[in-house]
DNA sequence: ATCGTAGTTGCAACTATTTGCAAGAGATAA
DNA sequence: TTATCTCTTGCAAATAGTTGCAACTACGAT
């Protein structure tokens, strides 16, 4: 099965329409790879489906988020960016609120902070795309004073 | 120490300066209590001083959570909300994905993570409103097809 | 293959957020 | 107290994101 073969069957799982839109948006995220924001699937998506709207791209990032498709990184207050979810590559993100450098966690370690909140709750946090906000190390440390 | 002393002298501490602009969005969140969203910001704070701008609201509020006095919820792709920082009470949000309900998490379990995530490392993150994504019980047994 | 229905799309108007820049005002030192 | 140095603010324009609605279309039912 191809790549577009695969997030067709995704999409239609759960109960989602496959649309020319939705397809075109799910390759170009797929094929940029990274964080794009939803501007950036925008210009690029037009480029292969040019009647494509804005307002379409915006639905169609939600829908794909919920259908657990794609992963979302709101690093603080910044413009939220999207990215294909890569289940071979589960890791998170430490978003430092204070120099706003970001930092990755392992994927032993993701997992492991799954699993206890998975026994804990019962909730199933993504663990594709983990993200955490807080001072890293050295702001930690100028925060004392 | 009043209330607003005590924030004017956490401003200071970040070395940001204390304004009237400031002072009055600080006490409108901490005020109304719960989440507010920017606009709500505003618009309430407004009330108490006139001539204030909405560029300022959302200058400010990005001032107060990097020096750490408020909190940033952004629940999934929805607008972000901020509230006051509540040192005495630490605890999380659970978003659902596919339902979009949110559950707490206590005070205790929030505290074992941050311990766990400081430990492996060395990043403090933010225990006064940790928000993980994923989906609730219920969602997750629906996923699995 | 065709139909009908409900999910999707494009459009345009609207609301929300960000940015550059000149004027204004806290904080520090003299 | 006053001068000075930056940080902040207000304004206005630009960019980003959302919504209602009529037209369109994927897809299960016939």
């Amino acid at each position: 099965m191809s790549c577009g073969e695969r997030l067709a069957a995704e999409l239609r799982k759960k109960s989602f329409r496959v649309t020319p839109q939705r397809a075109v948006i799910l390759e170009t995220i797929a094929h940029k790879g990274g964080h794009l924001s939803a501007q950036e699937v925008y210009i690029e998506a037009r480029e292969r489906l040019p009647g494509l709207n804005i307002a379409t791209v915006y639905r169609t990032l939600d829908s794909l988020h919920s259908a657990g498709l794609i992963d979302l990184l709101s690093s603080g207050s910044k413009p939220v960016h999207f990215s294909l979810r890569d289940l071979s590559n589960p890791h998170g993100h430490l978003v430092c609120r204070k120099c706003e450098r970001i930092f990755e966690i392992g994927p032993a370690f993701v997992d492991r902070i799954v699993r206890e909140v998975r026994q804990e709750t019962g909730f199933v946090i993504d663990a594709h795309h983990l993200t955490l906000t807080g001072l890293c190390e050295l702001c930690a440390v100028d925060d004392l004073r």
